[in-house]
DNA sequence: CGGTATCCTGACTGATACTG
DNA sequence: CAGTATCAGTCAGGATACCG
């Protein structure tokens, strides 16, 4: 699971920041990544369309993330220089790649989130 | 596809931060979560054990995320009062139960993060 | 329509000092 | 040894205004 990066370090090799998990985290990780991705799994979507589906999701976030994930190479952008401007977000084959690993912590998620939220209260209640 | 009346608003809003997956990202999506899990597989470990084996951690945020873990009831805290005082850190049955959706992430990012960068180096090119 | 640019706040994180 | 407490810096992210 958790390993760190191929780099030739001594044996003692501890558990560094840069291993494929944690790098994966940083990606998705944040507040919108996944959701737009889930929002663009049916097909392309425009901005605006985006905005609408996402709630909460402000302008400048949705742009960010966006552009972060076209970079990454897991969305793709595409212009139509029509009047006015039409601009279509889909996920590449790269993009559609991650729906295995979120499906896993969908499913970890439906399944184990109960018995977290209950262990959160006994601890709380144990701490008052 | 989702359509609604004007007055019910339970189905119109379809990407919800409260989804399973993003709740879950809350949990392990921070800088250490995944790297005390991955810490911990291979058995218990005490305090200092741990922060000697996860770089770069502080002891402020090891406390604060092994608190989180023990507090959702993946993590096992144990106090030996023995002089000078020993503490146990163990992975629960559930804790143990995020190895699936964690290697289903180390996958893709094992398996894609070469191409990620790849598109990155290619996307920062094009905007110069 | 689909963005940029700018400012600002609160959360996350680390450094440091102290303690049972 | 295994923490707690406090302070300070960084930065993600939201609000707002403007633009091609």
């Amino acid at each position: 699971m958790v390993t760190t990066s191929s780099e030739s370090q001594l044996p003692s090799s501890p558990y560094r920041a840069d291993c494929p998990t944690r790098r994966i985290l940083d990606r998705i990780g944040d507040r919108w990544t996944v959701l737009i991705v889930g929002a663009l799994w049916d097909g392309s979507a425009r901005f605006s369309e985006l905005r609408r589906r996402i709630e909460g999701v402000s302008q400048k976030m949705l742009t960010q993330t966006l552009r972060a994930l076209e970079r990454d190479g897991l969305v793709q952008r595409t212009v139509y220089p029509e009047v006015p401007v039409r601009v279509e977000y889909t996920l590449t084959e790269a993009g559609r790649t991650l729906r295995e690993p979120l499906r896993a912590l969908e499913e970890w998620s439906i399944t184990h989130l109960s018995d977290v939220s209950a262990s959160q209260k006994a601890y709380d209640r144990a701490a008052s």
